[in-house]
RNA sequence: GGGGUUGUAGCUCAGUCGGUUAGAGUGCCAGCCUGUCACGCUGGAAGUCGCGGGUUCGAGCCCCGUCAGCCCCGCCA
């Protein structure tokens, strides 16, 4: 196939803007074959750019023979340039944006040719499988579908700046190769070639340097930055993604937060949605009360219910005993009202069950009200003023269905915050269309970490205590508050934030209630704390997770939608293949060896007569050292005397 | 680190109790077709049943291992 030059042939129009109002004019237009339909003497091709679909059209009686021949040849995803005229469709397709009018082709040039796709590139036809989508990504990326969900996240990117510009904020770049840091997600690292030995980390986020850039006098930072964090992924998490990193000073909570409600008030116009600030207010302890998590979705209005009273007298042993542990375990539960709630199967319940004991529940006592009263599995327990009593303290009227956990807040927190969304979602009790935004406040400052036996920061190692709880940092750690806060959006976390500490005397406590010692102290955070001391202004800040917002915002349940390359849930790259092998002198310049068991080829000559020396048959490996490539050895085998030549299977690219 | 699930034609999937030549839709190729737009009609090509081993007279199907995708728990300051 001949391909034409794109030469000087520029586009005239988008693809996407052509209306009945262009009819006579004489276009040119540049993309892609989204399909093409010849009818033997009519030829239609619907041609696809970056802003729409329109179609051309050929005639066989009144068309060029060599025009006619090109047509004949264009295929699926062959990139074109044409010129034609505007012209009002006979048949028009009100599916279609530009369904009044088609493109009378006069010339066709054919730019380039295209291989069949081995994915659909159409939004029609059902999706590949993700491995496939993601080894073609760049194909999978034609599709309207996720050029709509990376031009949305283009626009978040760019309301974004906008708005903090107009609200004084400098843009910064922060060190994209900076130091590993003790605390939180494991670091991805970069070796040193300069530094035998020492290794740069790439950072979980530019905490230390927008806290710096507060002491320098900026007062207001904005970053749209990458972030790395080397833990295993989920559906809302991928190893490397992008914050909206703010930070400013001489602030209050509340002034960090009415900035972020800002842009979301700016943010969800975008997808035609609008949001009133400010956003409702939670405090930790009462999302975990209430709704079992610290990002609750609030498109359900279901809470959690304390029961545990409800049992004192009860000849269910099990209940019974919780409550009388003295707060230490509890009887919670959830009633979702209705019918549907109170027809469910035994099945459905049993289900339900597994569900409840994948989240550490021992099973899942539930109680039902039905057309048929009560049922329970636990209803030899229920006298009718226990019934009474439980339908009181659970809030339930009429039919419908509640469910319980047993133990302590965590557990009983853990089972019933995922058990609230399921069965909300199943009876079709939450409102999907709706953006529920909220602030979760006052988190707890440390949790004990059992593992290794100390105190760690909940949010990081810089987060400022509560002012009313100041002194409980040394006296009681585990009921200090922090000044920390969360924006959630319909359950999701989709930013965190706090008042940082910016007094050298209260970071030095705050490490030591964390166990970090004053060495440790000076070598990892030296520059911070020496920061503190010389005027550093109170200030805090935030970070919004773009990748996780956009997501939100597209109306999409997956990270990798509205990421370009996104990674596997093994944290690799389909289409670059990466991570990879290096070569082993790159390897040795950094000084680096790996564990990693080496691959051996091993050939064997049999010999007519017996050579002079027998060694053991592991000796050829022995004695492949560090810097030989083959080593040979004889052996025994079956009774033969044998030579076995023994190499090392080098790496791809490797030079060795 | 653990659990679940998927892997069969380019793609999406079906494949019964372990039994003849592994099927469908779509895509692709060819021919026909003057108003299609998921074009239509006719015909055709197209398979390492993820990979390796085992059981069996016989394995897409059963067993063991392994690789990869997805989801979840742990983890993610």
């Amino acid at each position: 196939m001949r391909l034409d030059k794109l030469g000087d042939f520029q586009r005239t129009h988008k693809n996407g803007e052509l209306r009945l109002t262009h009819v006579g004019q004489t276009v040119r237009l540049l993309g892609w074959c989204k399909k093409a339909r010849n009818l033997g003497f009519l030829i239609f091709i619907d041609l696809r750019d970056r802003w729409g679909v329109v179609q051309l059209v050929a005639n066989a009686e009144t068309a060029s023979p060599e025009l006619l021949a090109k047509l004949q040849e264009v295929r699926s995803e062959f990139v074109l340039g044409v010129e034609g005229v505007v012209a009002e469709r006979e048949a028009k397709n009100p599916g279609m944006v530009t369904g009044d009018i088609e493109i009378r082709i006069t010339d066709l040039k054919i730019l380039n040719g295209a291989q069949t796709p081995p994915i659909p590139v159409d939004d029609s036809t059902q999706e590949a499988n993700e491995d496939m989508r993601l080894k073609y990504r760049f194909l999978d990326l034609r599709r309207e579908k996720l050029q709509r969900n990376l031009i949305l996240r283009s626009e978040v990117a760019n309301v974004t700046r906008n708005y903090f510009r107009k609200n004084d904020f400098i843009e910064f770049e922060t060190p994209i190769l900076t130091n590993s840091s003790p605390e939180g997600a494991r670091d991805y690292l970069v070796p040193s070639r300069v530094h035998p030995g020492e290794f740069f980390a790439l950072p979980q986020s530019p905490q230390l340097f927008k806290q710096l850039l507060q002491v320098s006098g900026f007062e207001r930072y904005i970053q749209i930055c990458r972030c790395f964090r080397d833990e295993d992924l989920r559906a809302d998490r991928q190893p490397e993604f992008t914050q909206i990193d703010v930070e400013m000073s001489f602030v209050r909570p509340v002034d960090v937060q009415t900035v972020i409600e800002g842009l979301m008030v700016e943010l969800t116009p975008l997808i035609d949605k609008h949001v009133t600030a400010p956003f409702p207010r939670l405090a930790y302890r009462d999302a975990m009360e209430w709704y079992g998590s610290d990002k609750p979705d609030l498109r359900c209005t279901i809470r959690i219910q304390d029961v545990t009273a409800t049992f004192e007298q009860s000849e269910f042993n099990l209940f019974r005993a919780a409550a009388e542990s003295h707060g230490q375990r509890r009887v919670r539960g959830l009633w979702f009202p209705g019918e549907v709630a109170g027809s469910y199967s035994r099945k459905q319940l049993d289900e339900l069950g597994d569900v409840a004991k994948h989240y550490g529940a021992g099973g899942l006592p539930y109680a039902k009200w039905g057309k048929d009263g009560l049922s329970s599995s636990f209803k030899k327990f229920l006298d009718a003023n226990a019934e009474a009593a439980l339908k009181a303290a659970l809030g339930a009227e009429g039919e419908g269905l509640a469910v319980f956990a047993v133990g302590t807040d965590e557990q009983t927190s853990k089972v019933l915050g995922e058990l609230r969304l399921r069965l909300a979602k199943a009876l079709g009790l939450m409102d999907l269309t709706k953006f529920e935004f909220l602030w979760v406040v006052d988190f707890p400052l440390l949790e004990w970490n059992e593992e290794d036996a100390r105190f760690i920061a909940c949010h990081h190692p810089f987060t400022s205590p509560h002012p009313e709880d100041l002194e409980l940092l040394d006296t009681n750690p585990a009921a200090c508050r922090a000044q920390a806060y969360d924006l959630v959006l319909n359950g999701f976390e989709v930013g965190g934030g706090s008042i940082r500490i910016h007094d050298a005397e209260t970071q030095s406590s705050m490490f030591r209630a964390i166990g970090i010692g004053p060495e440790e102290a000076r070598a990892k955070f030296g520059h911070l704390l020496d920061a503190l001391s010389y005027g550093a202004p109170p200030h805090g800040g935030l970070a919004l997770g773009l990748d996780r917002l956009v997501m939100l915002l597209a109306g999409v349940d997956n990270i990798r939608e509205v990421i370009a390359f996104p990674k596997t849930a093994q944290a690799r790259c389909l289409l670059t293949n990466a991570p990879s092998p290096v070569t082993s002198k790159q390897l040795r310049e950094l000084r680096i060896q790996t564990t990693q068991p080496q691959q051996y080829r091993a050939g064997v000559m049999f010999f007519e007569s017996v050579p002079a020396e027998l060694q053991a048959p592991l000796s050829a490996l022995r004695t492949l050292s560090m810097n030989q490539a083959t080593s040979t050895s004889t052996m025994v085998l079956d009774g033969e005397i044998v030579k076995v030549e023994t190499s090392r299977i080098p790496g791809p690219e490797s030079d060795d």
